[in-house]
DNA sequence: CAGTGGTCTAGACCACCGG
DNA sequence: CGGTGGTCTAGACCACTGT
């Protein structure tokens, strides 16, 4: 078996290459869910590393749900259930993956548009100063429709996003990260009840009057500027949202 | 005006004490947003704390979304509308305050029962080892129905509830922590739509076939045990979820 | 360049838990 | 009692930002 140790000249800090260190480990099965794992005193022999940086590992561990602590007893591996699911800004097609479902999507529209006031409001965006991109999909899932999504991005002046570049990614978070650095790092979303109304119910498949989802989402950059509004309507019928809540 | 510090002696750790500090001065504008907070170089020697300490502190608050760091330049006060709202586990009654909504209930059930198998499932209960508590109510915002509310309990042999402890505290959460010292610290949480029969209708006061937003969600305690399934029909008109990501 | 946050070290003392 | 995590210190070097 390969030791895997810590790397101190690789680019990547520390305590980073230890969590990933960690939790192989626990996929592996060699530390087991309600077992201890080594002490932080042994973690620090065993990798040659120092206290606060083995504590940093693992806080950044326990925010993601893979281990716990107990005061006086140990830090222990969170049963199977606690792993997964992850509190995460998920995108549409991150969601659909993480159900087992192929994602897919049809773009109905993309287009430089004046923002609707709701969403300039939403955006925080000066009156008439500033154009937004607006991209309304219907979303698939194993090629079946489960909802309806408008989103309206603020870019900047010179930057924008070719239906290719959309049609060829699927998520569009993957490409404004790649294209223009920017990270989404906060979002308020509000959850309510609705029903179909003509256009909706032609292009979900379903009844006018049926129950729909609709979320609304504002998204913020790391620098705490809003870059999304977007709102999807998903058929009541085919889709649930799922939610990971920690202190 | 009264210098606030650090002491040393409280049995309140020191990182804990300085984000009190610290949110206090954003929350009488002393601090504004978009503007930069001292630096931690600064906050060492105005508070006499090391820098692990403020640093520990500012993690703090910033998951929180009170603060945010941006690379070589400072920390900062977020705007208004991303400090409030912070992820948290509200219960029903917390959740009602910050809508400003006065919370109210009515509680239809409150006995001991065999868990119906979804829930027995959901609490992760050997098959017919254990009873569990169960507290219908229906629940109300300024007077008026809001959503229809059943929650299953797992709790120990000796432990119990009363109608008359319920009514008084009216938070579910409180009462538990204060009596069992039980402290919610994760949950999982789904959101679909559904439609409402003859007793939620009635309940509910909504016409049957009316939209509800149905949520379930089990909580866990620190120790990663599984603490109760709750249910919340909630009516469609009068509800909407809201809730903050953060990364 | 000087100032910022990002990472890391090697110690220390404490409260809590089990035997 | 010894072992655990919880808190805290006083340093250090780094990458990134603005001027």
């Amino acid at each position: 078996m390969s030791r895997i140790i810590v790397d101190p000249f690789d680019v990547v800090p520390k305590y980073y290459q230890l969590a990933d260190i960690i939790r192989q480990k626990v996929e592996r099965g060699e530390w087991s869910p309600s077992q201890p794992i080594p002490s932080e005193r042994q973690l620090e022999t065993l990798y040659n590393v120092s206290r606060t940086t083995i504590r940093q590992a693992l806080a950044m561990l326990i925010r993601q749900g893979l281990l716990y602590h107990e005061q006086g007893k140990g830090t222990f591996v969170s049963p199977q259930k606690l792993q997964k699911g992850i509190l995460e800004l998920t995108s549409f097609s991150e969601d659909m993956r993480s159900r087992g479902l192929v994602p897919g999507q049809v773009i109905l529209d993309l287009s430089t548009v004046e923002p609707p006031a709701k969403v300039a409001q939403h955006l925080e965006l000066k009156p008439d100063v500033q154009r937004v991109l607006r991209i309304e999909r219907i979303r698939l899932g194993d090629g079946k429709p489960i909802g309806l999504q408008v989103s309206y991005l603020a870019l900047g002046e010179s930057q924008t996003i070719t239906r290719e570049e959309l049609e060829n990614r699927g998520s569009l978070y993957a490409l404004i990260q790649e294209k223009f650095h920017i990270i989404p790092s906060a979002a308020d979303e509000t959850l309510e009840v609705t029903v179909a109304g003509p256009r909706e119910a032609s292009l979900l498949q379903v009844a006018e009057g049926s129950p729909l989802l609709l979320s609304e989402r504002t998204l913020w950059s790391q620098a705490r500027r809003a870059i999304e509004f977007v709102s999807i309507l998903y058929r009541g019928d085919r889709y649930r949202y799922y939610i990971r809540l920690t202190r």
